[in-house]
DNA sequence: TATGAATGAGTCTTCATTCAT
DNA sequence: AATGAATGAAGACTCATTCAT
């Protein structure tokens, strides 16, 4: 994780909270109107003092896309390799992506929405990352086209779609949101499914076997 | 100079130039994160007389939102108005949103993304009119359940899946992208409308009506 | 008084006019701390032909410090001229003082408040303008004093008390006030007479060669 | 760095130290006419690290109004309260005003000349202040009234006279006065006291009697 | 005469960061 | 590991003044 090596027991822990009160910040007045003294004074400590645990403003923005990011693509590369149906993946990705964006809805808006206050340089890297995880959405909808559940349609556009209906989640997301990420995960697919479906199909046991593989979000939630 | 009495011609044609410019730099960078200073030296002036156009910075926020709001609500109030099947209705409200994004992609990013950097008092005021678009959307969804095209749904979820799916368009609609607003709306909904369909429904003559309706959207080309 | 010449019929009118509005402003917020633009939006013009007729921001301040000293002074200069009681020119300077601070309160704030103000050059000429009235008074208490009326104390001493009583009444004289100039005057001019008086002195006839000569206060109301 | 908390040994000469500067600019050129920039110039320091020890430009005027205030009022209150003869109690407030004014003679300069500067809240604060003490003096000399010492008049307009000859010592007030404040106080008193007699009377022991009670003044000087 | 436009130095204040202790 | 102090550049905005029209 890139963290400075040889440091005392409390270090880490400290440096967590300090991220945490900043995703706060960050998330309530954005990235660039949100000051190092602001996040001083509601972490409790001098400003000097911050820069032993965290380095610049800059990698508190970084720390917090890998903590998004960074479950994310693991839990989808684990469902990528998985034999599994095409619908399944796709409902698993789905509720994976709505669970990150219930389980920590600052960290995502944040995520999402300052993603451009990145050096140039992060800024590729972190795209990289996410374009890996717009490829197995595709090539999941693809496995679905190609098995004839789907009609075929420009996958590039299936994507984009899947990806707005979700994505934008964050933007109205709250803790008291009267549907949990799994219900909507549920909706989402049961639209998009229905949307694209070829003239005959219907998925079997969809939700059963989605049960059975939840585990593989762990790392996201 | 004298505030904002009696101007000559070129002014208010220089002031849009500004904000226009203003518009660029916001979309790149993010309103916070741009300096009036940068403004000035893309517009080619000091910044004394930036001030003489704009007023303050936040001045142009609101311009902003003003631009991309009060042409949308517009036209979705003209199609509230009139007595259509509800299935065209979404579909116009639908070719409005993308329509909308299409012709000024960094106005709607910047409308999108620094609305919360607006002062309280102004967002609520915006905040009202967004929520004027939002009822005007589930006013049609609702319609649809009622004459039976559509299944019932929760209409508030139906609404914000039509959202998330149109709004989020903003992240990565630009001039080279592949597909017409025109395109993207018909693939939406009909995603949408075969997703939410009731077992019966098709709808008949849509793309038609809706060619005909098409200058209603005139405003927020 | 220094006006550029070869103007138009109403120039002179519309100067004084603004530099009325100009007191009234550096009255309440202080010179420095006003501006030319509050200035010119409340005399109803534009800031730059505002500068057709004022010149610059000290030269109002000059013109007001004008307004001021100059029929102070032509008074104070006719007092001391005439062959009189000292008891009677000291009464008749202490109403003029009164008088000029009663009759444009706002002035004499800004002429007391604002003379630093001034660049260096313009303040000593003021300066000496200030001096010559000071002697004046000083002037007339040493003959009450020579005349054996008053008994004899430092005169600058008393003639510092004179002014301090006098001057320092620019700070609470408002039109509302309940006592006129001539009022004040008749208990400030009791007050020292009575308190500087030589043992035996009274001083006969006092109010009524006042009245008489009141007329030489004209220039100052 | 980190405001107003916990401040190590240095930090609070260093601040009086910057007012101390201020303090001189702001009696010398005004308030308003006086930048920070001038202040951090003068004091030695950055524009950023002033703004460690002062936290805005009012704050100092603020700053100047309490060093001049306070001590006057504890002072004041502690004269009122002891049981004394009217007219020793008044030549005891009387050398309290002057010794304040010459024992920090550009303090009471701001303090007299930018109260006007501070914001409205701040300002109708200290005016209490103000009143407290001016009803202080009010009350002295509605005692000696009540005595019989003094003859009757308004006692408002004698409080006025008072405070006229006191206050505006500072406008000529330098440490090369050849005068004391307490000289001054003699003679100002010797004025009022015999200006305002009632035909009888004389005070005696008056100056035995301030001699002793001299130590209520130290919180001034 | 009068105007709107322009300027550049100025306003007060906050920024992210560094560093001696 | 932590602090308070310091910095210099930058933040948004206003200033008095000039000038072509």
């Amino acid at each position: 994780m890139g963290r400075p090596t040889g440091h005392s027991r409390g270090y880490t822990a400290k440096r967590e909270k300090i991220i945490d009160t900043a995703v706060e910040l960050f998330a309530k007045k954005g990235f660039a109107a949100t000051g190092i003294q602001e996040l001083a004074d509601r972490a409790g400590m001098a400003k000097g003092a911050l820069y032993d645990y965290i380095g610049s403003k800059e990698a508190i923005l970084i720390e917090i896309q890998r903590r998004v990011l960074e479950p994310l693509l693991t839990a989808a590369r684990s469902i990528a390799e998985i034999d599994l149906n095409p619908f399944v993946k796709i409902r698993l990705v789905s509720e994976l992506l709505l669970v990150s964006i219930f389980s920590r809805p600052e960290h995502v808006w944040v995520y999402e929405h300052d993603y451009r206050q990145l050096s140039r340089a992060r800024r590729s890297e972190f795209r990289d990352l996410r374009k890996e995880f717009e490829s197995i959405v595709e090539a999941c909808l693809i496995e679905g086209m190609r098995s004839g559940a789907l009609r075929e349609i420009d996958p590039r556009l299936a994507c984009l779609q899947f990806l707005n209906l979700h994505n934008h989640t964050y933007q109205w997301a709250r803790p008291d949101t009267p549907w949990s990420p799994e219900d909507l995960s549920k909706e989402y697919c049961s639209t998009l499914f229905h949307g694209w479906a070829a003239p005959s199909g219907e998925v079997e046991n969809l939700e059963q076997q989605v049960e059975s593989l939840r585990p593989l979000l762990v790392s996201v939630r």
